[in-house]
DNA sequence: GTCTATAAGTAGATAGAC
DNA sequence: GTCTATCTACTTATAGAC
């Protein structure tokens, strides 16, 4: 009698892996079930339609990178935007995995409505972030760009999702970690 | 008694407006179908399997812009880069639709192997444009980069990538120009 | 060339036993 | 909680009439 929440849980590694190399319209209840020996049924257990696995899909995801950019406070604007950098450079992978929402935001005109409003609240939360790290830098003289911020946020951001579908087609992790460091070496005052 | 070479290129034209949209994975043989007024079976006469209709799209689509890149070859290398910007702009539209190849490239590992390639291959044209573009201007003294210009091509065409996804997630095709312009500009000398 | 009809497979989802 | 069994809908694809 194995653990609901627990069940749970892998549930959703396991969709979330598949889903950051698939996509959500490519992997099905028996794709996730076939890999943790559970039924199809089972799976409509915890998660009683695909939306309702999606969206917490998402939501976790969030989550997680709201209790990330909690810990990135600290530091200087530049070492905040590194240790960005490097958090997004953790989901790229070899085996083709990358950001969940990047996937997402690709197919977004399939995707249910309630998956379309978390995927925007998970890029808007790395816009009002890296907004305020740029906003930040600007002020202390360590950063220099044109622009808004928030402007500068939202290119740098594109930069980065863009750069993982590019490194993912030229099968080259390194090509992510090369644009991004350029991109945030183009922010530096210095 | 419709004449074959004129359907063919009517199929090519409808898949390609759906698959901007939705991507590969979601359209159908009938969702094209449907909006041409022609049978599942029919389709299949003029594309035997959907890998076939696929590769057609995306060769299609790059010849299509090996012309459109052989008419930029005049002016100099800001003008070449602004021409290239606006030829991507108008592939961003009101109901969804954004660089064909930049979908495919998101759903990369659920595509058939003949697809990848060509997929790649687009993407290659652009860098290896880009780059010729970039290292012109930088011998000419029009544009300044850090960097080989080859890097400098690779992170450009992410951040126009990028731009096009985020744009249609945000439901807001102005965000796809303000951020290419900013990323011109960058690039300039001035 | 396009059609009807149909095959064979897979999708998301539900009922009810254990 | 997980199972077997089943349902309906949809997918790509083919056979053969017109």
């Amino acid at each position: 009698m194995p653990d609901k929440a627990d069940t749970r849980a892998q549930i959703l590694d396991v969709a979330q892996h598949l889903v950051q190399v698939r996509g959500y319209n490519a992997v099905s209840y028996s794709d996730i079930g076939t890999r943790l020996g559970l039924r199809n049924a089972s799976l409509h257990y915890h998660f009683p339609t695909k939306t309702d696995l999606g969206v917490a899909l998402v939501r976790r995801y969030r989550e997680r990178l709201e209790q990330t950019l909690g810990t990135l406070g600290a530091g200087t604007s530049v070492q905040r935007l590194e240790h960005y950098v490097d958090a997004y450079r953790t989901v790229v992978h070899e085996d083709g995995r990358i950001c969940l929402c990047t996937v997402l935001a690709a197919e977004d005109s399939t995707l249910p409505e309630p998956m379309r409003a978390e995927v925007r609240a998970f890029l808007d939360l790395n816009e009002h972030w890296l907004t305020g790290v740029l906003d930040q830098g600007q002020h202390q003289g360590e950063l220099r760009f044109p622009g808004a911020p928030a402007e500068a946020a939202a290119a740098f951001l594109a930069t980065l999702e863009g750069a993982m579908i590019l490194a993912r087609t030229a099968c080259d992790v390194e090509r992510f970690a090369r644009i991004a460091r350029r991109t945030v070496d183009a922010l530096r005052a210095a």
